[in-house]
DNA sequence: CTGAAAGCGCTTACAG
DNA sequence: CTGAAAGCGCTTACAG
């Protein structure tokens, strides 16, 4: 039924381990002949190695993991940004002649089975929370290496790439700020005193700092990441911030819903209220202005991902120090010149 | 190192096979309290079974592949409602104990190594066209189950469940006929006579037949399935067809251009023209005004995948006949009664 | 209800 | 440059 080496071997008149020596580029142990011979036999037969058997008996399994968190009976790919992540990963991956096993986690316990079963040589963990992350022990990855993305979290086993979250707040508030705005509402998730929204806290304060603006705190708003929640906050928002003239929210979908809730309050965009959003997903193209906001670039650091996990498991040293991916603003047409009030 | 069967067993005085058994819920050829302590000590030694010793020694796996196109140096996951499938597919597979080994193609050539390696029990090609499908033969896939996903291939190799295009252009249509436009643009991809595009043409057209309107086939616009592609004929739209009230594109991405495009040239979304979608993404609601669109039942489809691809593989007899998934219309602010001419 | 033996398809030292 | 043997961690008939 299925071809196995041992049916090359035997067609070509070789050991088993000489096949194996063949197929595996050891070209340094077996005659230029018997190469080619063996090669063609195996094309001939159309012979495709398992994956499975060579997993048991070598070191290796060039699997890698993808474990995405998910809520029990939910699909997994939350955000377009994590979706897209994926495809990356995945085409990474593929380039250098590796696997990938897509999991969803919908609970902590399941990451050691996930990691284990499979004799993964490595996994990425995406779209997990820094305290997630932070619990993680060598116990649970149980010698697989793992590497979490976009994680501030400062535990030595996960440590990855992330995208400049700060210097992207920074970029954003420093526009805002140079058409003139003063009065900026920063919108998005509740956060403490690490993590990303922090880190892009942090940027949106030092723009202001770096120009000797003020800034009021009341004009944080706490909201969930979804077109939803923006558009309950745009709607109320002149009155809730009278004589504010701009808005930075941490994430496209969250400023799309602002500005429509926005508009629909009878203010307009960006003559009245500029916005600002974070991720550069392809919707800020569709929507109506066109969104300005930090381009995150994703195929680098899914690209930083895969490199920096590959490097730690054919090296056998771990990184030692995230890696940050640059960050750029696009301007489009949802910001403009702040009013004369 | 790995804790293994034979661990387990040793520890509890039992042979490596009474695991197995217990392991693997054989519970009729094991005494209770056997079960129990074995249980007890895989837990407290934390056993995970190796998948790639069991996927080597017994007939199943457990893995089924989810196999992609893409453009070679590309991202896989071109088209949002690929990605949510995706989500979708993983989520329902995990749930019936499966594991999902995810894979772009950018090469049919490639699809043999893909089933083959890794001994899958089955897998799912999503996004393939039908000649690609076509072409698969009972060598290619070497034994593995495959089912692809909306198509319209007549591979008895390859089943599986597709959206009810027809009937989901033909609502499409019959709303806008309803609304008294009678000169609607079809917008969309070139097709062939089988296949997505032609299945949504003959729906559009069986709409216009059962209330006895006419159509002009003039009105057949041939476009990618892009937003920047339907910016452009929306732009040009009604230079073109200047009595023209009413588009049906035959996806949302193309639909949203095309009201875009409208917009610029002056004309009014609704009220000069109504403009209907296909897929019903998220995006359809964060666009203004809102797409009035075909909803495909993303969820059920993902789930009908699995099920008969499952079912195939544990009852070993294909499916005989496609599955159709329902649509339904979702009727949003795109839409509005054709204006008096 | 329980076990000893063979085997799944590879790779890895070890010899020559 | 090539090979025989052992082993990776399981499951599967076959016996008892």
């Amino acid at each position: 039924m299925r071809v196995r080496l041992r049916d090359v071997a035997e067609r070509a008149g070789v050991s088993p381990m000489t096949v194996s020596n063949v197929i595996n580029g050891n070209h340094a142990r077996v005659s230029p002949d018997t190469i080619e011979r063996v090669r063609r036999i195996a094309d001939e037969l159309g012979y495709v190695p398992s994956a499975s058997a060579r997993s048991l008996s070598a070191r290796s399994s060039r699997l890698i993991g993808l474990l995405v968190p998910t809520a029990d009976e939910d699909s997994l790919m939350i955000s377009p940004h994590t979706m897209a992540m994926v495809g990356q990963i995945e085409r990474e991956l593929r380039r250098l002649g590796y696997h990938l096993l897509l999991r969803g986690i919908s609970d902590l316990g399941e990451v050691t089975e996930a990691l284990q079963s499979w004799s993964l040589d490595g996994a990425i963990l995406l779209g997990f929370l820094d305290e997630e992350v932070d619990s993680l022990t060598a116990t649970t990855v149980g010698g697989v290496r793992v590497l979490a993305v976009d994680s501030y979290s400062s535990n030595p086993l996960t440590v990855g790439p992330r995208s400049d979250d700060f210097a992207g707040a920074r970029l954003a508030a420093r526009h805002l700020l140079d058409l003139g705005h003063r009065r900026i509402v920063f919108a998005g998730p509740a956060f403490t005193g690490v993590g990303v929204v922090h880190e892009r806290f942090e940027g949106f304060r030092q723009a202001h700092a770096e120009i000797g603006a003020g800034w009021d705190p009341r004009l944080v708003e706490t909201v969930n990441t979804t077109h939803a929640d923006g558009l309950r906050l745009g709607r109320g928002l002149l009155a809730r911030h009278p004589r504010t003239t701009a808005v930075f929210a941490t994430a496209d979908i969250l400023a799309i819903g602002i500005m429509h809730g926005l508009t629909e309050s009878g203010a307009r965009v960006p003559d009245d209220v500029s916005v600002v959003g974070f991720d550069d997903l392809d919707l800020c193209d569709y929507v109506v202005p066109r969104l300005t906001t930090v381009s995150q670039d994703i195929a680098a650091k899914a690209t930083t991902a895969v490199r920096m996990l590959i490097d730690a498991i054919e090296k056998g040293t771990p990184p030692t120090a995230p890696v940050t991916v640059d960050v750029s603003l696009v301007k489009r047409d949802s910001t403009a010149p702040a009013p004369q009030q």
